[in-house]
RNA sequence: GGUGGGAUGGGUGAGUGGCUGAAACCAACAGUUUGCUAAACUGUCGUACGGGUAACUGUACCGCGAGUUCGAAUCUCGCUCCCACCGCCA
């Protein structure tokens, strides 16, 4: 959520950043800002009328102390029409703050001066790209088709126990899904990100917290006898563990990773892109979230997207890595890396990461602050990212590293897996 | 699921209608003393929002929401969460 003050001080530039995500909020802004005009106005009235009843209370009080009954009772009479006035404007009061509550969710995070402006996936300025793309002399076969012959992953099986997109991993599919996961752990300890194992479902409040609510609510499961919604990506527990806090000095940099399963309704999607390992309802991720004084935000997003290339690079697959222009950006991004992997056989790119920062924009919600040097209470910065998100990691790696007899594991997962290959 | 108890500032904890934004103690911070550390002493020590260039000032907040009252941390109702014991269970 965009803070006010900044709407009330920095409108042009709001509205310039605003603009790179192909969005005019001239009129909303203006709109937002009128209410709130009205709404300081009427607050300053509503205080100056409780004042009064205040004082008017406590000269009641010592009226009965020096048994002045007749002269309580006057006062106490002068109370009832203040009363009134201060019910209405109460009321008033509150109507406006959540309609400006209202239209400050509904805006989107701004842009960060790099980013440019945009609208589909074509604009994405491309940052690296690291690696050969494999070539076969015999034609590659899809990870789907890989994963059937050597029985790894069986999708059928999902659907007869849950549905499409809940696939079984199986034998070495599943000791391969594990590796993954227990080296993406491992170099995120080396990396300095304290690990965590967190519940897989929310509450409302921690939703609200990372910005998947309101926005995105159809696209969480959501479980209606407890009120709990399952977890889209290990962000929303991470985060929220730091959600209400008031962090005592500006000398942090909190560094947090977590394993887990994600859940995701995907509705709307069809067709190819959800062939095989593509898009899943249920699907495993590493993910690293950082919490960094305002100054440091930068460093720390250029650390994490360096974190992931490594990844890539020991994993010995062929990627690239995109800086997203402002329409394909998500609601809370300030600024939004998308690393992509190359799939042999389906001769395209997959998106296996994603490293943005936040800046100010969850923990605005999240109510995330430290203390200054001058005592003072400032917003924290907050980014995250995938490292890895496993699925199509998986199938690049199927893909990719396939020879006519089976399929080659890279060397730095060798140690985790207990094998060296599939056949 | 059953029974009982509870929720107050960073912590412990006092507070049953006005003198309480909240005692006391601890922790923390600043200073004095000291060769350093420690101890002692003095002072500071909640958050958010509004108004104000500022000093400052107003309002709200004692789990959450509503109600009674001129006035609520304190009384009433609803809810949530926590703890203990019992039951069930990985």
């Amino acid at each position: 959520m965009l803070e006010i003050q900044r709407l009330r001080s920095h409108k042009e530039e709001v509205l310039a950043g605003l603009s790179k995500r192909n969005i005019n909020a001239t009129n909303t802004i203006n709109e937002l800002l009128e209410m709130d005009a009205l709404w300081r106005e009427n607050k300053t009235q509503l205080e100056n009328i409780s004042a009064e009843l205040n004082q008017l209370s406590r000269k009641i009080g010592d009226c009965f102390k020096n048994n002045q009954a007749q002269e309580a009772q006057q006062l106490k009479n002068e109370t009832q029409e203040l009363k009134v006035q201060e019910a209405a404007l109460k009321t008033h009061v509150d109507e406006l703050d959540s309609k400006i509550t209202t239209i400050l969710y509904s805006l989107p995070n701004v842009p960060h001066v790099d980013v440019i402006q945009g609208r589909l996936p074509e604009d994405n300025q491309l940052i690296e790209s690291q690696g050969e793309l494999p070539t076969f002399s015999f034609t590659a076969i899809p990870h789907w088709d890989l994963a059937k012959k050597h029985q790894l992953i069986d999708f059928e099986l999902g659907v007869k126990v849950t549905g499409a997109g809940f696939p079984f991993y199986r034998g070495k599919g599943a000791k391969l899904q594990r590796a993954l996961i227990a080296f993406f752990l491992d170099e995120a300890d080396k990396a300095g990100y304290e690990e965590f194992i967190a519940p897989l479902l929310v509450n409302e409040a921690s939703g609200i917290g990372t910005g998947q609510l309101p926005d995105k609510e159809g696209q969480m499961y959501y479980a209606p006898e407890d009120e709990l919604y399952l977890i889209p990506t290990a962000e929303v527990p991470l985060t929220n563990i730091y959600r209400d806090v008031l962090l005592p000095n500006e000398d942090f940099s909190i560094k947090l990773t977590g394993y887990t399963p994600c859940f995701r309704r995907e509705a709307g999607s069809y067709g190819k892109d959800v062939r095989g390992l593509n898009r899943l309802h249920q699907f495993d991720k590493v993910e690293i979230v950082r919490i960094e004084h305002p100054k440091n935000s930068e460093k720390a997003l250029n650390e994490m997207v360096s974190h992931v290339r490594d990844l890539l690079i020991k994993l010995e697959l062929p990627f690239r890595i995109l800086r997203l222009c402002g329409g394909d950006m998500g609601h809370a991004s300030a600024m939004t890396f998308d690393f992509e992997v190359f799939s042999a056989a389906q001769e395209k790119w997959l998106e296996v990461s994603s490293v943005s920062r936040f800046d100010t924009f969850q923990s605005n919600r999240l109510k995330l602050r430290f203390k200054d040097a001058q005592k003072k209470s400032q917003l924290c910065h907050t980014l995250n990212g995938s490292a890895l998100a496993l699925p199509r990691i998986l199938a690049a790696i199927l893909e990719n590293n396939q020879t006519p007899d089976g399929i080659t594991i890279p060397k730095v997962l060798q140690a985790y897996t207990g094998f060296d290959r599939i056949t």
